[in-house]
RNA sequence: GCGCUCGUAGCUCAGCUGGAUAGAGCACCAGACUUCGAAUCUGGGGGUCGGGAGUUCGAAUCUCUCCGAGCGCGCCA
């Protein structure tokens, strides 16, 4: 069963509200006082002690009082507190505080005690949350652009989990465009060629690459030669479902070898049911829905400034009222062929989420998406009478890089770099931690030649050392703690008995609060939906504990492990385990493996 | 033309949803290995947070406006 751990912060911005409620009791203050405002936080400089918190000016303001006179008083109830060794009052009226090292001592043994729960939260408080990533055309084995939204969907999915939230990670076939169509086609010309017709060059316009050949195999091995003699309209509906079935086989084989996970697979074409307007069409219900509630009118759309489009038509069409949700211009929803526009049917797939129970809904989308997020949006206002929240995360582009040199790729030889390349080449680990150590919404450069440096220079191995190097203390510290467990349970409960008051070096306590920050930056992550900030977390533990680790050379008695005082060695031992469970834990949430050794 | 995203050290980027004197890595300079892993660490220089105005106790962060980059702009997905 899953531990939540208390997260410090939380537990002393209760503090600061109890002392501000114990004032109104006093009369100092004004009763009733909105606290939400209210931060606690590490300050930026640490000499300005441990926590510092704005209450006394957000609530200024509102009590009537000058910000230093009231946090002089909310001082004055805080050191009282049993936890809390110092209160000053600072600049404008910040309020900071130090804690006593009892509680930072607490903290680690909370570490030890949850293992790889530390972090757990309850904010999501069971809430379901639909992450929608990947979502690739099952037309082709997946290629490096979709690298980066696979990895950041999965992770964010992983971070929405540990913070509390009933998480349901999908994927979206987009199995019912002209583009499967195409795809069909492309794999009928390779069922011919592999029943021995010479097919030719692939003519332009249809999917040249050879992986389609499999599906040309294994029609021709079904059907053997019937389908030649059939007309397009029979052949084209069973050798598209085989392609396309073939082709997300493939695609989840390239999910699986980054790591990358989904709970369902949505199919585009399932919505439609058994064809446009039929009883179960559901974008057909959805469609007359939105028209019952006044949210679609029949007009003319102006055309688009611009990009000049020798195609424009003016023409009245069924339109989706945006505008009166935020968007820039009225959408159609009815091709001119009588087919449903893409848009259509995302809004009638996003009203299945809804449907579904789903209220906060993410969909992670490549960067020439963006245009698309306002539509969209207001189409989920529309379906869910507002009840439902739509966010959508954007990641930018990956600049291929080898050595410093931009990778080359030509689009239409089909000769794009294919994710399995790349996870082959450089491994999962390293591809999944650089798409993570970066902004979504920041364009990313990846070099295949740095991301398998092991140096600091390359964050992935930097982090993982760290752990590695960790455990090598464990392996190394037999000689003087003989009966220390292997096993990371028995140890951690084991550590528990360590005179952990000892702890008392200053690079050891920078090292407990860095320690006890992680609980929060997984909560402030999660509502962010922003995984990254885990990524650096780990960097700057790592960083840190390295750091320590090198004092020991000058100053022999900081050292992990002292060779005649046992004790002292299990309460640093306790130290290491507390960053080797904090790195493994935030490394799994990142779906990166931690190693035990890197030799 | 309009919309979205972005602009932070020479380079690559963080900056905890408005907090105090804006940080890290690379690069550059100077140092630390009879060691629990030097695949690491310590110190140093380096900034008009694109420009300007506004909001307030307080702005890299929010608003407006210019400048610059990327993406998008009915019947592709």
């Amino acid at each position: 069963m899953a531990v939540e751990s208390p997260n410090i912060f939380a537990l002393v911005l209760d503090k600061v509200r109890a002392a501000n409620t114990a004032l109104a009791a006093d009369g100092v203050m004004t009763a009733g006082l909105d606290q939400s405002r209210i931060v606690v936080e590490p300050p930026r400089d640490p000499t300005h002690g441990d926590m510092a918190t704005n209450a006394a000016m957000v609530l200024a303001k509102d009590a009537g009082r000058k910000p230093r006179e009231l946090a002089e008083a909310i001082a004055g109830k805080l050191r009282a507190d049993p936890l809390i060794e110092k209160v000053d009052v600072a600049g404008p009226g910040f309020i900071n505080l130090t804690l006593k090292p009892a509680a930072w001592i607490g903290e680690l043994r909370t570490v030890l005690t949850a293992g790889a729960d530390y972090g757990r939260s309850s904010l999501g408080q069971a809430e379901p949350v639909n992450v929608e990533y990947v979502s690739a055309n099952p037309t082709g084995p997946m290629h490096v652009g979709h690298c980066r939204g696979a990895v950041f969907g999965d992770a964010l999915a992983n971070l929405l989990a540990v913070a509390g939230y009933k998480v349901t990670r999908e994927y979206y076939i987009n199995d019912a465009g002209a583009q499967v169509d195409v795809l069909a086609r492309s794999a009928f010309l390779r069922y011919r060629e592999a029943l021995g017709d010479n097919i030719g060059p692939i003519p332009e316009g249809l999917y040249p690459g050879d992986y389609l050949k499999p599906v040309g195999e294994a029609l021709a091995k079904e059907h053997g030669r019937a389908l030649l003699q059939r007309p397009e309209s029979d052949w084209l509906p069973i050798v598209r479902q085989r392609a396309i079935d073939m082709m997300m086989a493939m695609i989840r084989g390239d999910l699986a070898a980054l790591n990358v996970r989904h709970d369902v697979f949505f199919s585009e074409r399932s919505l439609i049911g058994s064809g446009i307007g039929a009883p179960d069409d559901q974008v057909a219900r959805t469609i007359d829905e939105l028209r019952q509630a006044g949210h679609i009118y029949e007009g003319r759309l102006p055309p688009p400034k611009g990009a000049p489009d020798d195609d424009w038509e003016d023409r009245q069409q069924t339109l989706f009222r945006a505008t009166d949700f935020g968007d820039d211009v009225d959408r159609p929803l009815m091709k001119s062929d009588g087919t449903y526009t893409y848009f259509a049917s995302d809004i009638a797939y996003h009203r299945n989420k809804f449907e579904r129970g789903f209220r906060n809904l993410i969909d992670v989308w490549g960067a020439d998406h963006g245009g698309y997020i306002k539509r969209v949006q207001a189409a989920v206002k529309a379906i869910s009478g507002g009840k439902a929240e739509l966010d959508v995360k954007i990641v930018q582009l990956v600049k291929l890089l080898r050595a410093g040199e931009p990778v080359k790729m030509s689009k239409r030889a089909g000769d794009f770099v294919t994710l399995r390349e790349v996870v082959d080449e450089v491994g999962r680990d390293a591809v999944r931690f650089m798409m993570l150590y970066r902004k979504n919404d920041a364009a990313l450069d990846f070099d295949f030649v740095k991301v398998q440096e092991q140096s600091r220079d390359n964050p992935v191995f930097y982090v993982q050392y760290g752990h590695a190097r960790g455990c090598s203390v464990f392996r190394n510290a037999l000689e003087v703690v003989p009966d220390l467990p292997s096993d990371s349970n028995a140890r951690r409960e084991r550590l528990l008995d360590a005179p952990l008051e000892r702890l008392d070096d200053t690079g050891e306590a920078s090292l407990l609060r860095r320690l006890a920050l992680y609980p929060r930056l997984v909560e402030a992550a999660a509502a962010a939906h922003e995984p990254h900030r885990v990524a650096f977390y780990l960097y700057e533990l790592a960083s840190e504990f390295h750091a320590q680790w090198n004092r020991g050379k000058d100053a022999p008695h900081l050292r992990f492990i002292i060779q005649n005082d046992p004790l002292m060695t299990m309460a640093r031992l306790a130290l290491v385990q507390g960053v080797v469970t904090v790195l493994a834990s935030g490394l799994g949430l990142l779906g990166v493996e931690a190693p035990e050794e890197m030799r």
